[in-house]
Order: structure tokens, then C-alpha cells, then sequence
DNA sequence: GCGGAAATGTACACTTATGTCAACTATGAA
DNA sequence: TTCATAGTTGACATAAGTGTACATTTCCGC
């Protein structure tokens, strides 16, 4: 008997969980054989999601993988679907939310860059990563960064800024994430977040009121040092 | 008789012209399988970086490679080593140019961006691809990165910026660069000019004056349509 | 035109991956 | 208890990559 560990880091998919004492004495499933590749992916990159490699892990025979997808491209298509599903409509989403002012708005964007619940960092740089050989997945990106800066750019439109400067402003907000994601940099939650404020005032050109900063700091269970809150 | 056509993004590494019709009648050399090595990783990653793919490029057998190379790691050792010597250093050494305003010193560094002589954008990406699959490659990846937003804040205090001010513009200005090449977009040249003015202004709180973007536009041999700079 | 270094090629041994097939086994419902 | 279905397995066929040993070719200086 043994246990499978599923981390997947603090993300848990459906069934996930009752992996290896499984529903019906069957090792294998589905959901086991994508998480796995899921976690190879993040790991190292999608030439390491190699069905042999994934069985070894998983303590089952390579073939057994045929049960459940057709071959290898099946199961990448897949993991493309999951990574579709979860970045693009959260952040869109976050865009949109209620906000009284610019710096507000932005602090709900900010809670993607924060929340592995609403945008996967480590998912979204393996697929960018993934980009670089494969066509079909590069058009999948470019799509999802359009969506995404549009979304930003209506946003800064909501607040008064004209199409130019808010499109500049939308990619600024976007591509900043992106590259700090690609960094893959991991930093004390501490620092980031005392940088969150003069993030806020060069992306949306004010200095966020305190009230929304503690809203912030506070929805994401942090609570700033006796120093002040930054500076 | 045949011809290598030796691309690698209009930027010329020493021998490499003199690939075909080589020096002394031999086909491979060192620097055509360092060439090719090179042409593979930026059009698909490291993992397409197999020396008998190369070898069927290079219209040679697979295993004059090793007369070269000891084998594989060191031909990857040494594209690292390439990539190191050209990105970091001159974008460090932009940062430092002499700038009478930080409009100024801020276009300075927007050379990197232009100019793949100063900054090799496809290489970098495929750097950092590599480093999801290689602890070594990922610190010589966090190493650079450190340098050179040292040397960004170090501009920005340059011209009256606080430390913790200075490090968060410096980061602004870096990771929009590292987040737009990991879009992987091929934007029109003029479309990326009319937007400069407006991050100059995110990213150091001023407009620039008309003429250091003339200046700017110059040197880069980009004439600003009739319907003004922007906006 | 000869000999040695530089460069290339052929043959071999090995490893790791892919996918198919047919045989096997466990589970739960009739 | 039997039986269809879901799941597992090993054997087989094939492909693409790695690296080594050794023979062969090409070039250049002497």
C-alpha cells in the first residue's frame, strides 16, 4: 500500500485527493495521470511529461496510461485545457470586479499575483516555456495575453484614462507580472507586499489610501510590520 | 557545393560568415556547430538542441561533433557561456551612459530593446525556458537578473530616487522588458516606438522632452509618422 | 609527394522513449 | 456465481537519441 502525495502547491483539483485510496481499488485514473503530468509540467517543463517517467511515479505500468488517453498529445491537449480555464477568467474576472477608485481596481488585480487560487504562476511560465516548441500552444498564449491586457485596458478606461495611455498602462500592469513570473523568483510574502504600494502608485500615477491597503493586507491574512507600512 | 545560411537574427558572431566557404575547406568547426546549437535553441528550446539533428543541418555525420566537443553538456555549457557575456553586460553598461535627465538615461536603456546588437530578446527567452528544467541554468538566470536590476536602481537613485523608490521603478522597468519577451510578440517597430513616450512617463513619473525622443528616434532610425509622436 | 594533424565517417553497443496487442485480473451487479 | 466492464500487465515492434573505437579522408608544411 502506498500513499500518493498530492501537492500540485496547495491547489486541489476534484478528486485529486482521494488518489490513491481511490474510489474503486483502481490505482490509475484519469485525474492520476494528469496531475501527475501537471506536476512534471511545473517541475521541469513539458519535454519531462514522458508517460514512462509518469508511471514509474504513479507505480503503474506504462501501458496502462492507453486506458485512459489515446497517446501522449491527449494528454497535453488536456493540460493546455486546464491552464485555459483557470489563469485567463480569473484575472478577467478580478478586472472587473467593483472598485471605487483606480488604485482599488488595481489592488483586486493585484490578488491574482497573490492567490494561487485565482492565477497559477508556476502553470503560466511552463506553458510560455512550452511555447517556444510548439506553434498550436504559442497561439494559445498570444490569445490569452490579449484577452488579458484588453480586460486591464478597460479597466483603466473605466477610471478616466484615454485608449493610449490606458492600453500602455494595461500592458505595464501585465507585463510586469509576466516577467516577475518569469523570473521564478520566490520572495518573502513580506516584500512583496511592502512593494505593493509603490507598485499602485506607478502603474495608476496616485498613491493608494490606506483604507485599501488595509483591505488588501487583510483579505490576504498579512498584517504589516510596526515599521509602517512601507518605505 | 553547398551554402550555410547563417541567420541567427542579423547579429554576426565573429567567424560565422565565413562559415560555408570556411577558412580552410572543412566543413564543420567549432563555432558551426555552436552556430547551430544556437539557431535550434532560440527557434525551439533546449531539449531540440540534439547533435544529430545538428548533424543533419550541418550536412555532416553525427559524430564529427565530438572531434568539437567532449559531448553534449559542454556544447550547452557553452551557449550559456555566450548568453552571459552579451545580455548582462551591455544592459549594464547602457544603464550607466551619461543621461542629463532620467527621461534621458531611461532611453538610454530602451536601446537594449531595440537593438539586438545590445540585447539578444529570443535568446534571452530561451534561457530562461532552460532554467525550468536545469538548477544550473536557473541560477546563472537569478544571477543576471540580480546585476542588472542593481544597475537599474542605481540609475534611478542617480538622479535623486530614494532606495526603496528606486529599486521598485528599477524592478518596473525590467520586468515590463522580461514579461513583453516572454509575449514572444513580434510587434511593428513603429507601434512599439509610439508607445516609448508614455512608459517613459510610467516608469519615471516625468514626460520626456521632445528632443531626447528625437534623439532617441535617431538613433534608431525611426522617423515619427505626421500625425505627431503619440497619443 | 609525404607524413602528420585535423576532420570526417562507419560500425557497434546502449538507453529511453513511443505505441499496439493479447492475455490477465479485479469489481460490482444480476 | 457468473459475467460484463474497467483496469492492468508483459511482450513485441520501432524510432531517436547518446557515446566509443577505429578506419579513412583532406589539408598543409616540409
Amino acid at each position: 500500500m502506498y500513499i500518493l502525495v498530492v501537492k500540485a502547491n496547495g491547489i486541489c483539483y476534484e478528486s485529486s485527493m482521494e488518489q490513491a485510496t481511490n474510489d474503486s481499488g483502481w490505482r490509475g485514473s484519469h485525474e492520476g495521470w494528469l496531475e501527475a503530468a501537471y506536476d512534471s509540467l511545473l517541475e521541469s517543463g513539458v519535454e519531462s511529461v514522458k508517460i514512462l517517467p509518469l508511471a514509474k511515479k504513479l507505480n503503474l505500468s506504462r501501458t496502462s496510461f492507453y486506458w485512459f488517453f489515446k497517446d501522449r498529445d491527449e494528454l497535453l491537449a488536456k493540460l493546455i485545457a486546464r491552464w485555459r480555464d483557470k489563469n485567463t477568467g480569473n484575472l478577467i474576472r478580478q478586472s472587473e470586479a467593483y472598485a471605487e477608485s483606480l488604485a482599488e481596481a488595481m489592488l483586486n488585480v493585484f490578488d491574482c499575483w497573490l492567490n494561487k487560487d485565482l492565477f497559477d504562476s508556476q502553470f503560466e511560465f511552463a506553458v510560455r516555456s512550452w511555447a517556444l516548441q510548439s506553434p498550436d500552444v504559442l497561439e494559445e498564449v498570444r490569445n490569452a495575453d490579449q484577452l488579458r491586457m484588453e480586460a486591464l485596458g478597460r479597466m483603466f478606461q473605466r477610471f478616466g484614462y484615454e485608449e493610449v495611455p490606458a492600453d500602455v498602462r494595461a500592458r505595464t500592469t501585465y507585463l510586469v507580472q509576466i516577467g516577475y513570473i518569469s523570473m521564478q523568483a520566490n520572495e518573502d510574502i513580506a516584500l512583496r507586499m511592502r512593494r505593493i504600494p509603490e507598485y499602485i502608485a506607478i502603474y495608476t500615477g496616485q498613491m493608494p489610501q490606506q483604507r485599501e491597503l488595509d483591505r488588501f493586507f487583510s483579505r490576504h491574512g498579512y498584517r504589516p510590520g510596526p515599521d509602517g507600512t512601507t518605505e
